[in-house]
DNA sequence: GACGAGTCTGCAATCGGTTGTAGTCACATG
DNA sequence: CATGTGACTACAACCGATTGCAGACTCGTC
């Protein structure tokens, strides 16, 4: 069907390796058989075949992409930022939904590795050690979860809660509420803790009120322990679970902002759909995409063409720089809060 | 690094090709070779490189899925479907996203065709010209799309809309106000129709507002000429233009559905998020995604284990049969209203 | 005990590229 | 004119699998 490195060779009347160095490594071939070559492949809409190629450099082009649930508006972005930059590349992206499984998670992990340069694991709920073991044996980027010197792209929380903390104190909040994600989940972890020192700093109450599901249900479920508890305003673990607080608050005759107020946090598109529209502390979530392909598309190519061997000349030395040098491989993106009409002023 | 066949061979004290035998055609290997062999490839791990396998086979065990906008919740429905459907048969699942761009969407198709069996294409915008040219060169499956003898699974936009109207009818709306979208979008056109089909049969007037973007934005944008057809309800594109509508609506202070009725079509998670909650005719996108890949998939089979030529020996008989086996591509799925808040008893 | 039939297994070619190495050729130099 | 040099290009092996074909082996039968 498709034109193979042969029929070009043929009708440039050249071998094949010379097809193959004129493609690819044009220095090595004489000019005019150069152009002879490109015209030829050119005629033929020659394009080399990827899985051949890949047989042979041990490169098959393409990454793979793992992300906990395509349905929280969240991830498409960030597919959508890795696609732009994987596409400018020239590399193809395995999409895979693991549906908040961590279980599936491995497992897609395990199934994917084999068939890509490298991964990128996005708010990955797998433990500490399987994570080291999947980094151990792919090239692997994090993405929103930090974890020892695995390459990262991350969102600054503590940042981010400073700004909403400081909005809220602003509007006179003095106890605020916050609902947790998924315990495996690295960022709410990082939102908690995030939180919990900016609430320290400004000299407002922090309480927590659990872990729930990431989802509109799980805002649904812990909108009535956020009143309990008695608090102005409410952050959520994101925007989903805002939409549901939103919700279940609406339907107990609580109004927003008047009664209490209601931060997200991701500002994805829905929140200026809902009414009121939701304060939320918006992600570069197609930058991080972006980021990461470039962050893992430069890790192979030090692959293959290694850097010296760290203390290879000079064992033990520099210690410090190679520390530097593997902080380089994290790198951090700090989030903006969107003012909006889910908060106003303390009540009372 | 990964355990080739050769090295299962060693291990198992066999040649290549009978481990090759053993995994894929067991029925030719004695049974105590094959468990030999089983046993060394499981304590080795060994799994097929997929790119040698494809190379000799002709088929790379991917699909390709190529659709205008993850932005839009439809669509991540549409690709967990496919996604769970294609895990089962153990292939991979390349995404690619065409931010609604028409060129875009055949390039992409272009550089995907090369790496995959077969592509399905959701909602596509291409013209009519490429998307034969499209189906000439490779295995295709539609989706929310009809076009000529592509195979497809589309949705039944004829009832849906019927049951709409029918709906609308109901609370004694008598006027009804369609908002179209994109002009190159095939399911407009089929909402549209169905629309008008189900309106005329119900008596009702239908006035349509014009083609607009897909958006939240496009549902804002045409609230206002909604408003002056003076219909007392509306049926949106889709969802998020339902959500525009809901917006700009209640801008103008026009209360909803006291003032007037809205319904949009998908049924997005957000629908119930929103307030008033969204009626709207629920798609199986889910369901469209797993039918989609297997029609792919059967399609894939028939082209390597070939049907006896149609009309190969009695050329010309039975082109009833041979029409109703083309039929037999073409999959269609029945929506289902689901009502909300959002429709209610014309005002007036 | 020899031969035929039937199973099973191994050899080797092949898919479409890449790349180390050896060979060709033109040219300049002694 | 013979030889050395450098710049290109062709040959062939190889990546990791699959598969047609032929050889080996077992077993039953005469």
């Amino acid at each position: 069907m498709a034109a193979t490195i042969r029929d070009v060779a043929r009708l440039a009347g050249v071998s094949t390796s010379t097809v193959s160095r004129a493609l690819s490594v044009p220095d090595l071939v004489n000019a005019t058989t150069r152009a002879k070559v490109q015209s030829a492949a050119a005629s033929l809409g020659y394009a080399p075949n990827k899985a051949a190629r890949g047989l042979i450099t041990g490169r098959t082009g393409n990454i793979g992409l793992v992300l906990p649930d395509l349905a929280n508006p969240f991830f498409p972005s960030v597919v959508k930022g890795v696609q732009s930059r994987a596409r400018a590349a020239d590399v193809a992206v395995f999409v895979a939904d693991t549906d908040e499984n961590d279980l599936a998670e491995i497992n897609l992990v395990r199934a994917l590795a084999k068939q890509v340069d490298g991964l990128i694991l996005c708010s990955p709920r797998a433990n500490a050690d399987e994570l080291k073991r999947i980094a151990a044996e792919t090239t692997v980027v994090l993405v929103n979860r930090l974890f020892d010197d695995i390459p990262a792209v991350v969102f600054d929380h503590q940042d981010g809660m400073r700004q909403a903390v400081a909005h809220l104190v602003a509007l006179g909040h003095q106890r605020i509420a916050w609902v947790g994600g998924p315990v495996s989940s690295w960022s709410s972890e990082q939102r908690g803790s995030g939180l919990a020192a900016a609430a320290a700093s400004q000299g407002v109450e922090l309480v927590q009120v659990g872990h729930f599901p990431p989802y509109y249900d799980g805002g649904m479920a812990a909108a009535d322990q956020v009143v309990a508890t008695g608090a102005t305003a409410v952050i959520a673990y994101n925007d989903l679970v805002a939409f549901g607080l939103l919700g279940r608050l609406h339907l107990r005759g609580l109004s927003v902002p008047a009664d209490i107020s209601v931060v997200g946090i991701d500002d994805i598109e829905a929140a200026t759909m809902v009414r009121p529209t939701l304060t939320t502390v918006r992600l570069p979530k197609q930058q991080a995409g972006r980021l990461a392909v470039e962050l893992l598309l430069s890790l192979l190519d030090e692959a293959v063409a290694p850097t010296p061997e760290p203390g290879g000349d000079s064992p033990g030395s520099q210690p410090d720089r190679a520390r530097a040098e593997a902080k380089t491989n994290h790198r951090s993106l700090t989030g903006e809060l969107m003012v909006r009409d889910s908060t106003g002023v303390a009540a009372r």
